[in-house]
DNA sequence: GCAAATCCGAGTGATGCGGTCGGAATGGAA
DNA sequence: TTCCATTCCGACCGCATCACTCGGATTTGC
């Protein structure tokens, strides 16, 4: 259960961008220098992100990059998967492939409903959300609940 | 998001452990042929899970393992917690530790939604619930949704 | 004392993570 | 047409973690 550095820094890339004016495309350098992000593996993580169509790009002078769809069009979800495949896997495969005998039968959809409320959470919050502090008040109720903040 | 063989593995065995008579303990390669698991894996993966006191053993002839506590106050939480260390990690740090500033803040927040969304599914679900085969009715509730089972 | 089991730490090959680097292609301006 | 700023692309690299294995040492029951 763990988010790596990439998909990180890829949200947070995304969510820079979507804080720039829309007319001109946003330089590597300043949304690296902007989000503390190592210049080059952001080049690779931008690339990854335009191959997947989450944004568009221009080379050359004046070039850099921007949003290829409004902000709110964009969850966070669809950053993560254009950087890290499935959003859960257990042990390399997605949960509805893997297959469970005897005792352990029910863990299947264990992790289905992991998933499910992975999603809840993702698939819902946009990009703009982010950039605009305005997070969905029903993902904001999950982190008013004070033992959300709880280490355990 | 994604989650090991071990705790793969851990989950079983204990759900394993827990269809077991209550009286004698249950061999390693016993629960091993069962589940399916390498046999020195397992091995490995049960001294961890005795020296977090989810599982006690016994050794010599006629030794073997079982659960420390009944199989309906132990979440699949505490023994996923017992091999692989705190459930959602951001870049090896808990949610709560991280920092950002400038447009990404509110990311923080999004982890932490998460993470009480895992939390509601993992703490919830006993090993007694996988191994008796009835889950609790809200985590079914999330596996009912038929697009909880697609692939996106 | 013997045999059956756990205990324990070290080791190992493969894979992925978190980057870096060197150029090649592209586009705008002079 | 010639710079030069910028993206593009693939290769590479050190390190850690993952998924295991192995060889004994220790405990326990008979």
């Amino acid at each position: 259960m763990h988010v790596t550095a990439k998909a990180d820094y890829a949200v947070r890339a995304v969510v820079e961008l979507a804080g720039s004016s829309q007319g001109s495309p946003r330089k590597v350098d300043d949304v690296a220098t902007a989000q503390n992000i190592p210049v080059s593996f952001l080049e690779n993580i931008l690339t990854q992100l335009r191959s997947s169509g989450v944004v568009r790009s221009q080379r050359g002078p004046e070039g850099g990059y921007w949003l290829a769809q409004p902000a709110d069009e964009l969850s966070l979800a669809q950053v993560i998967r254009a950087v890290e495949g499935p959003l859960v896997g257990v042990r390399g495969q997605r949960p509805e492939e893997i297959e469970y005998s005897g005792s352990a039968e029910q863990l299947q959809q264990v992790w289905i409903a992991l998933r499910a409320n992975l999603r809840k959470v993702l698939e819902e919050v946009t990009v703009a959300d982010v950039a605009g502090g305005k997070l969905p008040k029903d993902v904001l109720a999950l982190t008013n609940a004070e033992e959300a903040w709880q280490t355990r």
